[in-house]
DNA sequence: ACAGAAGTTGAAAAATTCTGCAACTAGCGA
DNA sequence: TCGCTAGTTGCAGAATTTTTCAACTTCTGT
């Protein structure tokens, strides 16, 4: 019923929704809770038009709810665990960190006894 | 060192290097363990210079290595956990179209009761 | 040395996404 | 009703990404 998307497909746009660092503050703020626009974007400092269209990307896709209460928007996190994903997220960078400087190392290591 | 780069901005980098088709099925594939590109292409469907693409933003992005072994090139996963990462991605996934067909669920009653 | 298989690379064209401005809607208080 | 605050939307130009084609490198078998 719901367009019938490859599943790496849907994975991948879920993915690309994510990629944007604005994107990304906006879902680590709702973390610790709902937040009107206005914090938001006191937090993040971006043109408050810029915030709106991403604000906008994150509710087409679903992953965070927006209720007018007065005269200010109030966004929230759609459903679950984004808290995990990211987690998951930073302990894969913080390994390929560790893999990045590993190389290096090596590479100075090479540099040091080039011929 | 390593740029300075403020965390979100990694994050999103990151999350943006896993927004392709492509290039999600590669990483599942790998998953399974190392893999020649060769069979990666029987796989995937995708012309091989379009795969040899992708393949270079996954090599760049640090999240898989490259081996030559005689004519065949073998890719293999860097580090670790891709798995979970999934795995979080798969659960929000459903979280969200749940709560879509819940909206929609809504939407439906509110259809078949409006004035 | 030559031919073929396996991949990669460079570059240009096509498609997408991002940013910022201006215009616009909604709610509230004077 | 007027004016102000809070946000959103439409859109054009800029920037990125994706796709494809042609050329190129490596390695192996003969």
């Amino acid at each position: 019923m719901t367009g019938r998307v490859p599943l790496y497909q849907a994975k991948a746009e879920f993915f690309r929704m994510l990629g944007h660092p604005v994107r990304i503050r906006v879902l680590e703020l709702l973390q610790d809770g709902p937040m009107p626009v206005r914090d938001l974007l006191a937090a993040i400092e971006v043109e408050s038009s810029n915030l709106s269209q991403q604000l906008a990307v994150l509710r087409r896709s679903g992953i965070v709810t927006a209720t007018r209460e007065g005269p200010t928007v109030v966004y929230a996190l759609a459903g679950g665990d984004v808290a995990e994903l990211m987690r998951a997220a930073r302990r894969i960078l913080t390994e390929m960190a560790a893999g990045q400087a590993g190389l290096l190392a090596e590479l100075r290591e090479a540099e040091a006894s080039a011929s």
